[in-house]
DNA sequence: TATTGTTATACTCTATAACTATA
DNA sequence: TATAGTTATAGAGTATAACAATA
C-alpha cells in the first residue's frame, strides 16, 4: 500500500459523509417506529411533509420538501392515496396540477406515530443536549439556505 | 383539512430532515465530478474510505464507515475488484476475514478525483465560512458518538 | 455455538428520458 | 414553446434471511 498521502481531506472530515453519519445515527432510532406500522422512511417523509403543511400542496413542492424526485413522488403518492392516507384535488384554472392532501385516515396515521416519535426525539435531546441540538438544527438550516442561494444564482445568471 | 395540530414538532425542526437536506444541498456539488468519473455516490464512499485508511481494512468495518450493509459491501467491493480499484488479501490465522485495500490504480482514479472534490469543497467553505463549517462538523460528529455510544450501552445492558 | 462474509430474494428508490396534457 | 406531472426503464441500494466456511 501506498504511502503517499491523498491530496484531499480525510474520510473523517468529509461534510457528505459526517451529514449521512449523523443521518444514520439518528434514523437508527426512528426505524423501529416506522417499521411497525409498514411505512418507509419516503412514505413517511411524505406524510409528515403533507400533515405539516398548513394546506394541500403541489407534487413540486412536495418533491422538494421530501427532497424526493417527482417519479418517486408520483409513485409514493399513488401508493398513499390507493391506502386512503391521501386525497388528490384538482386545481381550478389548471388542469395540469393537483393538490395533495393527507385524509382523515392519513391524519390518524401520522397522529398515531407522532408520540412515539416525539418520544425518540426526547431521547436524542437528552443524549445531546436540547440547546445544542437547536443550535445544531439551526446550522444545518441556514447550510441548505446558503447552499441553494447560491445554486439558485448560479441558476438566473 | 383538518385545523387540529398535529401532536408532534413541524416538519421544518426535525432533524433527520434539516440532515437530508443538507446532505443533498451539500451533494448536489459533488454529484457531477463523480457522475463524470461513472461512479454512484457509494462506490465513492468505499473508495474514499479506503483511500483514507492507513492499512488494509475488512468488510465489517468497511460497512462501518462507509453506512452500507455487508450485503451492499460485498457486491460494491466486487465490482469495484473486478476493474481493478481494489484489492483484496487474506487474513493469516482466519481464513474467514479478508482485507481490502485500493490497488495503485485505484488509488489513481481517487487521485484524479481529489482536486474537484476539494475546489467543491472550497466553494462551500468560501459561501458557508470555514470556522463555522469546521465547528458544524465537530458537532455533527459529536452527535453520531454521543448516539452510537448510548446504542451501545443498550446493547451490552 | 458464534462469527465473518456471501448469496438469495423481494422490494424500493434513483435517475434519466420520453411522453401526455395543458398552459 | 414551456411547464406539470406521469410513465417507462434500467440500474442500484436496502433489508432480511439463509447459508457456507471457519473459529
Amino acid at each position: 500500500m501506498s504511502t503517499e498521502p491523498l491530496p484531499m481531506r480525510p474520510f473523517s472530515a468529509s461534510l457528505p459523509m459526517a451529514l449521512l453519519l449523523a443521518r444514520e445515527a439518528t434514523m437508527r432510532r426512528f426505524r423501529p417506529s416506522l417499521a411497525e406500522h409498514g411505512l418507509t422512511e419516503q412514505q413517511w417523509r411524505v406524510l409528515r411533509a403533507l400533515a405539516s403543511a398548513d394546506q394541500p400542496i403541489e407534487v413540486s413542492v412536495l418533491a422538494e420538501r421530501t427532497a424526493l424526485l417527482a417519479p418517486s413522488v408520483t409513485r409514493i403518492v399513488a401508493r398513499l392515496a390507493d391506502d386512503g392516507m391521501i386525497r388528490r384535488d384538482a386545481v381550478v384554472g389548471d388542469a395540469r396540477r393537483s393538490t395533495l392532501a393527507l385524509t382523515t385516515r392519513g391524519r390518524r396515521l401520522v397522529t398515531r406515530i407522532a408520540p412515539q416519535s416525539e418520544a425518540t426525539y426526547a431521547g436524542i435531546e437528552a443524549a445531546f443536549g436540547a440547546d445544542r441540538l437547536a443550535a445544531l438544527l439551526d446550522e444545518l438550516d441556514d447550510l441548505t439556505v446558503v447552499l441553494d442561494a447560491v445554486d439558485d444564482a448560479r441558476e438566473a445568471s
